[in-house]
DNA sequence: CGCCCTGTTGAGTTTTATCAATATTGGTGG
DNA sequence: CCACCAATATTGATAAAACTCAACAGGGCG
């Protein structure tokens, strides 16, 4: 299997062969295989290596006291699940795998030597780092300020792209393997409103969901409803100046 | 005066004195004053320093293309605004001042040298990146799951722990130089609804406002109100088997 | 004194949630 | 291949939360 963090992190810059070694021996740790619904990690816990998701979903979560749950992020392939939290003493959420997962444990050792011996690499881990946050940031823009059709389309514009760039996408389509009340959950929504959300975007042709596949004819179209911008993303090649060059 | 991230960071960790002045001499290339509303760095620049916040509140903030605003995140004195910022290509939302403000503009190369040099110093702010991703993520839970009146005591909860992290609070009393506008942008409701929610929290002596003064008599009556639960500021003191023993 | 900014109030509307019932789907064993 | 089951999706009706608009009040400051 090729390793998806790579393919990743070329979008931000070209990496070494010896790069691209030291990144593929993170996956010679261990890989773990979780069914839907399991956790990978559970709020409490202390995190004591990083993992990376190879296949499959997941998904960042919380619960409040009272059974209400928000999912916090999505997790596709290539998205490293919790870079740096061993410094902290316990997790303050927990991350569920929504399909059948694979994950990479990458032990500490391996990712603080990173940082210390081969800085582009590090450099690329840190612009990992700063788009997940970005794309936190703009989870709270669409939940502060978009309704729910904005809302819906937004996030559905933005998976199409992260998937994308790991080249998880086939043509206008891609896979999203979420049930209505996951999208509730992301959304802040309630599952009937997200299903009545998701039949307004298929009647204006702006999606196509069957199974678990969406096709999204027209993207800009769809971004328009959204008012998507994808800068947030940052996957414009913005580490270009330190391409490795071979 | 004092360098609150150097109070901040001790939350953490304790520092040595070299730690401490290695971040003192963060504030000594320049110091830059702003009056309200004016941005300390904007959408689609390219950030090449840090900025510390000293003293004064600022927020992160986004505008949709149609004029509704998000603030995405309040930043107070001990806040850094864009640790590792500078590997991106162009800021994704704006930084303004709420208040008058002092910041300080730390060189990319003080940090970088930092991060090569003394790794607990590197790890606290590490420390601080991930407490305001995890402040980011509380957010995405509140404004997904929250109603209005949860949604507001938490806020407050938040905002007087900060405080309290880098000592300015007193007793039950911290300020809270928010206009009804600014709160309303942040959690994403109407000033209309902000008001009369303040009102509500104010009838059941949950909080005291005058002027730009916020009492909250009992706070744990306020957490329970908001369903607030501390841990994830990490503030106790979490890297404690990395203290300095001097 | 008067002005502007911020906060407050009331009335009516829109969006979204809730509840409960029904339909569809995918997977499983016979 | 079919019948059945459980999980998921869909629908309708009603209720709650929050928004909008518009007017008015209060306070600080030149």
């Amino acid at each position: 299997m090729v390793n998806p963090l790579i393919r990743k992190l070329e979008n931000f810059t070209r990496l070494s062969g010896q790069d691209k070694h030291l990144l593929s021996e993170f996956l010679h740790e261990g890989i773990r295989h979780l069914g839907p619904r399991e956790d990978i990690i559970r709020e409490g816990e202390r995190p004591q290596s990083v993992n990376l998701v190879l296949s499959g979903w997941a998904c960042r979560y919380k619960y409040l006291e009272d059974g209400r749950r928000q999912i916090i992020a999505f997790l596709v392939p290539g998205d490293l699940c919790d870079n740096n939290f061993f410094l902290l003493r316990q997790m303050d959420h927990s991350i569920g795998a929504l399909t059948p997962i694979s994950i990479a444990q990458i032990p500490r050792h391996r990712i603080e030597e990173v940082s210390l011996h081969h800085p582009r690499v590090a450099q690329a881990l840190s612009w990992e780092a700063l788009t997940s946050m970005a794309i936190q940031r703009e989870w709270t823009v669409s939940l502060g300020q978009r309704d729910a059709q904005e809302r819906l389309a937004h996030l559905l514009c933005e998976l199409y792209l992260r998937l994308r760039a790991v080249g998880l996408t086939d043509g206008t389509s891609c896979e999203l393997p979420l049930r209505q009340a996951e999208l509730a959950d992301a959304l802040g929504l309630s599952t009937v409103h997200v299903n009545r959300t998701l039949q307004e975007l298929r009647a204006s042709q702006l999606i196509m969901l069957k199974g678990k596949t969406l096709t999204i004819p027209d993207l800009n179209a769809l971004r328009s409803v959204a008012q998507f911008t994808p800068t947030y993303l940052h996957l414009e090649h913005e580490g270009r100046h330190l391409d490795a060059n071979e």
